[in-house]
DNA sequence: AATGCGGGGAA
DNA sequence: TTCCCAGCATT
């Protein structure tokens, strides 16, 4: 039996039931795909359910606000993915009367969709022969094919991209996609797959030689920067201050709090720092140490404190993105994970009691 | 070509 | 706790 086939037999029988896998709708899957971006499914799945309940066609998601928008979002990470689709909601109600694409050429075209949506969507929704290449499918055929070149070098993507396009099942493209994916999430595992039970291990390189371990290579990322972020939290009349973040950093658009960084990390006491608040906030500045917390991202890792703030300056004309917040409704406000943690843990942890 | 962008699950 | 995952946009 060919690859192809096996892959399409194994999908048959061990396919998940999702919701986007029942319809070619280009709008919906769409949301699904872009929602699915470094995303697992489990995580995924509410998302989309919530986004669809919330914005049943694209003219309902383009009408909406971006608050509205990263709220929803909220939790997911990578919020560039929630700005980039409402954009391209807005571009397909204007230039596409509001029905979405679904041929590749098109798709490609629009923001936060790049090659390997592109092939999803028009291979799901019109059955365009377009082969996917995800991370699953960059790991299946590494170790069935044993090729060692990086997956995430430039060279990696042409020879992966050109073995994936000559192997695609082109009487049914979406069905094929589909399997290969599902076939590297379930089966071919990145972490310890039960290669034993697997139906492809008779021919398949890694299997034979020792390698799943080593398949694929990857070129190692860049070392992760610390960060030390000290929030200042003024808390007045049942109102907080809170700060929209800006572009050309973390969490764009999305809402912390004032803050100061500094370059190391520094205890509440230490001179140096008091120095530092003082210069931010004047010289009558009073605070208190409440928590601290260490949040990992991709590429950084931040120590981050959290101090009550009292007796302080702020030149609110030009700081725009400082807002005055009402307690009941500080929720609306979309916030990065480790913002809201906090806010729930610190306003909110009483009340519920 | 290299870097930035979250959060969660597995080891 | 540490390690791993990985599509798109920007520079």
């Amino acid at each position: 039996m060919t690859f192809q086939n096996e892959l399409i037999n194994w999908y048959l029988t061990n396919k998940r039931d999702l919701p986007w896998r029942h319809t070619n709708d280009a709008y919906t899957i769409w949301l699904s795909e872009v929602i699915l971006q470094q995303t697992r499914v489990e995580q995924g799945l509410p998302y989309f359910n919530r986004f669809l309940e919330n914005f049943p066609t694209v003219t309902d998601f383009a009408s909406a606000t971006e608050v509205k928008v990263l709220k929803l979002w909220q939790g997911l990470g990578y919020y560039s993915r929630g700005r980039n689709m409402h954009a391209t909601a807005q571009i397909v109600v204007k230039d596409y009367d509001g029905i979405f694409p679904n041929l590749h050429d098109e798709l490609i075209k629009l923001k936060g969709i790049g090659e390997y949506t592109a092939a999803a969507i028009s291979s799901f929704s019109s059955g365009e022969a377009r082969a996917v290449v995800d991370g699953n499918v960059f790991r299946v055929l590494s170790r069935f094919y044993g090729l060692a070149t990086p997956i995430n070098s430039p060279a990696g993507k042409k020879e992966f991209y050109a073995l994936a396009n000559d192997l695609l099942y082109k009487e049914d493209p979406a069905l094929y996609n589909q399997a290969i994916m599902e076939f590297g999430a379930l089966q071919c595992k990145p972490k310890s797959p039960n290669c034993a039970i697997c139906p492809l291990n008779q021919h398949c390189y890694a299997f034979n030689n020792s390698l799943v371990n080593v398949l694929p290579v990857k070129i190692r990322k860049a070392e992760q920067k610390h960060r030390y972020i000290n929030y200042f939290i003024c808390f007045e009349e049942e109102k907080v201050l809170m700060r929209e973040r800006q572009a050309g950093d973390i969490w764009q658009h999305l809402y912390d709090f004032p803050s100061v960084e500094t370059t190391a990390k520094y205890e509440w006491n230490d001179s140096s720092f008091i120095d530092q608040v003082k210069s931010v906030f004047g010289n009558e500045v009073d605070f208190s140490f409440i928590s601290a917390k260490k949040h990992v991202l991709t590429h950084q890792i931040i120590h981050i404190q959290f101090f009550a703030l009292k007796n302080y300056i702020f030149n609110f004309n030009k700081q725009k993105e400082l807002n005055w917040v009402s307690l009941s409704k500080l929720d609306e406000l979309p916030q990065p994970k480790v913002i809201h943690d906090f806010v729930q843990e610190y306003f909110y942890q009483d009340k519920m009691e």
